[in-house]
DNA sequence: AATGGACGTTGCAAAATATGCAACGACTTC
DNA sequence: GAAGTCGTTGCATATTTTGCAACGTCCATT
């Protein structure tokens, strides 16, 4: 819509993958040195670029404050994050907690396990969509042309024996979730690793966040594991009825809303 | 330098805050609604900004995945890891990986301590500057105007009755880490907690990165955690090594580079 | 020492681009 | 049913961005 902004924010990725100096940039983004030199400026004054001593660029600090604050903001994330805590003081594993936005699934929050063997993952990562417990069950939830057409968009790597092959077979395997209301990843991501999951809800019942519990096969069997379930689902059910039950706030800056708005920042 | 790119630049602080709808964007850019519209459309295409269903906006996915993706593109980071987790295997407090970068200092990595009582902090924040451990390490090391500059530019909060007090405090400070080679920050942020940390060098011994265990006084007293202090310099030594050890790698992307440039991302 | 080549930087004129305006549509509330 | 928000669109104006060409600097080579 902005070609000027929309030229600007395609250095980003393009920083993301390593340092590049304005050459580089320039001859990636079909535009001439000068206009990508002060392109490069305006995001080094706003800090989310930063220069190298040797002159080359790369993102900035700001960039990670930006993401950090963001984050620290989102609703369910705080009216979660005890309960998982306490979840995690229960049963020892790493828990997870997602949110779904447009094509992609990320952890927005991480309580680790206590057990030496850890998974590896890390808030702010996309996971792995067409296996991860968590993103099933924020799949499962959306309106049914949607669902479909996010299913067939998605890529549909072998990580494992047991991941999920195609759209097909992901379709059905949202089906049973959607059905059932959990959600597991038994080695489908990484051969020893299993997950049980359950859907936090919000208003209306929609699925806002999904939360896990993961745990490697050499510490726990995955029958052990699925017998945390209706602990896993009392937790997601605790945490949702806190979700829906707090009073809406009036935003700080001072707006009146004449629609009925939540503060709810649902993902 | 690009007013367009400028703005919509400054739509993503405000964001940062928590969502926010059209009408608050454009007034607090000082734009006309369509013109705002028209940048958040333009962040939004690229995954920056998100649209909530009830369509106010906030930060998006993209955001998070690029601060992601940036970090784990650090060099130093990729190398200090596994010295710092065998650090923390053999004293089990919470250790922390931080750089400096215009007038911030943040955790890159951390290391969680296997004691009951943690330290809060997350990666991705800008830490106390004035009074952090890594902090005093890294501005030791700017040259002299610079670290003068910066030191009059900081703002030197209360945090505790033993938080730096002001810009001649802490510039003395700098000059005794830089001539010991070693910081600390005891009870300087807060009240129940020490830090000892050492600086990590690069190819002409010019500081990187900073490395600090971090404990509360309940767990170990300032004298036990300062006992740590040789370790913490061999650690942070054996990280220098090998980050300036390291062969220089040619960057993927191929251009030909006609001044010895290394990958090292410094910060 | 001098030359050649890469690379970043600047002023300028041309033109493409972003801007504000006003009007419209959807929706709530009174 | 009227009034009021709030988001959206087309359009003409002019501000802003763009590419060019030339310059300066640093480094490597002869």
């Amino acid at each position: 819509m902005s070609q000027t902004v929309d030229r600007a924010l395609s250095i980003l990725p393009l920083l993301a993958e390593g340092p590049a100096n304005l050459e580089q940039v320039a001859s990636r983004l079909q535009v001439h040195k000068s206009t990508a030199l002060r392109l490069l400026r305006t995001l080094h004054e706003h800090g989310i670029v930063y220069r190298q001593p040797d002159q080359r660029y790369r993102l900035g600090a700001r960039l990670f404050a930006l993401a950090q604050e963001a984050m620290e903001n989102l609703d369910v994330r705080e009216i979660a994050h005890p309960h998982l805590a306490e979840l995690n003081a229960a049963c020892g594993h790493t828990i997870h907690l997602a949110v779904y936005e447009e094509d992609e699934v990320l952890y927005i929050d991480k309580v680790e396990s206590r057990y030496p063997v850890r998974m590896y993952s890390r808030i702010g990562k996309p996971v792995a969509i067409t296996v991860a417990a968590v993103a099933k069950l924020l799949l499962a939830d959306l309106p049914e042309p949607e669902r479909r057409a996010v299913a067939d968009r998605l890529d549909y790597p072998r990580y494992t024996s047991r991941s999920t092959p195609d759209a097909a077979a992901f379709l059905a395997e949202l089906a049973r979730v959607r059905e059932q209301g959990w959600a597991t990843d038994l080695g489908g991501h990484e051969e020893s690793i299993n997950c049980v999951g359950a859907p936090i809800r919000g208003a209306e019942g929609r699925v806002v966040a999904a939360m896990s519990v993961s745990a490697p096969n050499v510490v726990v069997s995955a029958d052990e594991l699925l017998s945390l379930l209706p602990r896993v689902r009392r937790t997601a059910e605790a945490i949702s009825a806190e979700y829906v039950g707090q009073p809406i706030l009036p935003q700080p800056t001072g707006g009146r809303h004449p629609h009925p708005r939540h503060k709810r920042a649902a993902p």
